[in-house]
DNA sequence: CAGGATCCAGTGCGATACTG
DNA sequence: CAGTATCGCACTGGATCCTG
């Protein structure tokens, strides 16, 4: 196992660097607190970030799937329907987030 | 005052934006943990950073210093010598990293 | 509606050479 | 020794179009 920087491949071996890298996207932590507060769908996110892409929405939701801080919920209906909500372990990311949210009230 | 997204000049108002953005860079938790053991001159990181290039260093320190995390000692001297150091708000985030650093053991 | 594919711009950072 | 200037590449993410 073990947290890998995307696309090269090449893995990272200090904690900090990797839950650092975890939250590092532009709209992952717009992705979380909203996930704090309920599960949602894709265009839930759109809705609120309408100054995202789809694409990078998709792309990050992606990664946090992948680095097993949210999960995915396909109802495999037609249109498609598929919730996202927050694993056990993001669940412990939000604590974290939010020391960082008060280190950067100070700023 | 606030911190501003650099070269864009677009502001952050998110607090936890802020923070995240300012221990963003390639070497900044490395900097930051070595000056958290002692004052550093720039030799030095480059010594144990050997990875790392001068100008990526350089770069950071000079964001870290604006962003009033570390700062610098310039002796006036030839050879030129200038020694880093955290300054109070600096310390104030190593115990937020290191809260980074818990959760990122668990990954 | 979810999300992949393609194209493109901005930017972070490495390598190297140079200056005071 | 500290710091800058230039070049070049890789990655992030925006815009748009396309599909099941």
């Amino acid at each position: 196992m073990g947290i890998y920087i995307r696309k090269t491949d090449k893995k990272i071996d200090c904690p900090m660097e990797k839950a650092l890298h975890v939250i590092t996207g532009k709209w992952k932590l717009a992705i979380l607190c909203e996930l704090n507060r309920g599960s949602c769908r894709l265009k839930d996110f759109e809705k609120h970030n309408p100054e995202a892409s789809k694409r990078a929405l998709t792309q990050q939701l992606k990664e946090l799937v992948i680095d097993g801080i949210i999960e995915k919920e396909d109802f495999n209906v037609y249109p498609k329907k598929v919730i996202y909500s927050l694993t056990p372990k993001g669940q412990e990311l939000i604590p974290v987030i939010e020391v960082l949210g008060k280190f950067g009230e100070k700023l």
